[in-house]
DNA sequence: CATCGTGGTGAAAACCTTTTCTGCCAGGGG
DNA sequence: CCCCTGGCAGAAAAGGTTTTCACCACGATG
């Protein structure tokens, strides 16, 4: 009923069942060469029979190591954060590093809350993970430990940070679409103000200058990452060029919304029309109908990377600078139907 | 360039520079009455100039107490480990408690591992956050801390468990069902091995029961919580009872299957056939045509009470048992339209 | 026989903080 | 003048572990 919550398990208890001392017992549980092997093994019998655990508070104070690290969010762990966080734990899991949780929402005051109690916690390391690829106010300057940034950059160049490559993401979407052999390409995307949005849009104009094309409209459409901006976009769209035969559209929910308003004016996709959407956010590029072509970034890996890099960087110090992770191509109905 | 990892400052450093003891100095940094106004202050300038940080590791090593709780999830911290998360960081975040994130992957010897860790670490409590409502094994036998279990119940009577309402829900959905009029329900669910989707029946035959109606088409159908599903489900539901004039799904992605597959086939949503959907999966409840009304289970409140309930257990000993935590409804238009 | 390793063991320091207990001093009451 | 009290400061122990250094015995070497 009501465990005593009993005194756990210390080192001296081993040693003293062992009839050894501790320091003994130490050496022993720790594998050092300068203990007889029958001492040993009596040691860790005893360890085993107790159920001993060292306590991982008083190793990592004498160490100076927690093997711990802080893991802050300023987004609400939201659709990026959640793959970052997935790959950050996956490439520390193995190892046994543990990640300490902290979401400040948003606000910058919580935020450095967090970060105080993370030193204070002596973590080994931070992993700073932003809601979007604009770059953020650096929290890096004097801190006694590294620090890598996830998704979003931080605005110091001397810091490390890792983000998806969306010019690149951008080109790769065009050049699919070149391939199945589409020519009037029309590029709808998010708000202008947004990092990504641009660096997209950008991407986009490269890779149809390179075979020698442009922009079919003229310019690419900004506006919101909404599906509800696909449909509005795909009145536009199809308005001011009836012989468009392909859209590349800044994220999967603007492709949805876009196929969605393109079908029910009785064109198909992609016979008609072919689609590319970003983010492949299974849920909603799987499920449309026809499913999606779309860009991945990769945000797992990206996340493990970051995660592996902080590793690292715990021990020596490591290249600065912005690291571009590439997306990949997940090709789907919506361009290329079985 | 390359910051010299400097040692920290102590509380020795502090005392130092105040000309005090130490233990004068801790005094002062807490707040202790038996010393000086004078002295207090000169202690916490020094700390301020040197911009002391307290050593949480001594602190918990002579306290006993980590303010740090394990999350173990056993689902990769999926679409129901997500809330609870945040509902559990949210409980804690404004108190000083950090979490400690393990995702076990629904690998029972990865779990057993993460707990010997959390237990290591010394953590002063773990929630157990499962992926469905199905009662999972126990992993509070002889522990030395407080555990709860959110989302997934323990199969040991003796834990605490917050799990959500689903016969309530279901029942909620149907009577929202039988206020707008709708008189002839039918009930698409996921695989009958699922707890939730056997509960969610029970609910839903419940509340047709105690208005004198039986289930249209004489039983649920169970099948997959898939969008594909609900397409398949939709047929064989036209077909059998071609009157029918409300549909009560298990899920937000069955009920988006549903609809898509009814309009294709010339029915109105909401005029012709009302749905209900279950999750409130915002994604996909809200951007659906029409919205789509659905039980939302609250998670986050369940992951907060879970987590304000482990708080309670740290201290004393608390209520055990399986705590069903209410669901709510969200009307959107695919009941009501505005 | 004295000295030197050497293999194995234990005592003690170190990590950093809090708490308890002791001690000092001044002032007031007897 | 002595004793007690109260206010304040500091020494030391405790928390659990690892590491360094000292020690001991024993065999080998000179």
């Amino acid at each position: 009923m009501d465990s005593p919550r009993r005194r756990a398990t210390t080192i001296t208890d081993v040693a003293t069942r062992a009839g050894v001392s501790v320091a003994t017992a130490s050496k022993a549980l720790n594998g050092r060469s300068q203990v007889r092997a029958e001492t040993s093994r009596r040691v860790l019998r005893a360890a085993e029979e107790l159920g001993y655990q060292p306590n991982a508070l008083a190793q990592s104070l004498i160490s100076g190591q927690t093997r711990t690290v802080g893991l802050l969010t300023s987004d609400s762990v939201g659709r990026f954060g959640i793959p970052v966080l997935l790959g950050a734990e996956d490439a520390f899991g193995a190892g046994e590093m543990a990640v300490l949780l902290c979401d400040a929402r948003g606000d910058a005051i919580r935020e450095r809350h967090y970060l105080r109690t993370l030193l204070a916690r002596r973590v080994d390391g931070i992993i700073v993970v932003g809601e979007s690829t604009d770059p953020r106010p650096s929290i890096s300057l004097d801190l006694p430990v590294p620090v890598v940034y996830a998704y979003a950059p931080s605005d110091d160049p001397q810091d490390v940070s890792f983000v998806p490559d969306d010019v690149g993401g951008a080109r790769i979407a065009v050049q699919h679409l070149l391939t199945v052999g589409r020519r009037r390409i029309a590029h709808i995307t998010g708000p202008t103000h947004y990092r990504a949005a641009q660096d997209r849009a950008v991407g986009t104009i490269e890779a149809l200058e390179e075979a020698g094309l442009t922009l079919a409209g003229g310019q690419a459409l900004f506006g919101a990452w909404s599906r509800r901006w696909g449909r509005q976009a795909a009145e536009i769209v199809l308005a001011g060029d009836p012989e468009i035969d392909a859209v590349f559209c800044g994220s999967d929910q603007i492709a949805a919304g876009f196929v969605e308003a393109v079908r029910e004016r009785g064109r198909r996709v992609p016979d008609d029309v072919a689609v590319v959407g970003y983010d492949n956010w299974e849920v909603l590029s799987a499920e449309t109908r026809p499913p999606l072509t779309t860009i991945d970034m990769n945000l797992e890996v990206l996340g493990r990377t970051a995660a592996q890099h902080l590793f690292a960087a715990i021990g020596g110090r490591a290249a600065s600078g912005v690291h571009r992770m590439p997306c990949s191509l997940t090709i789907r109905d919506s361009t290329m139907p079985q």
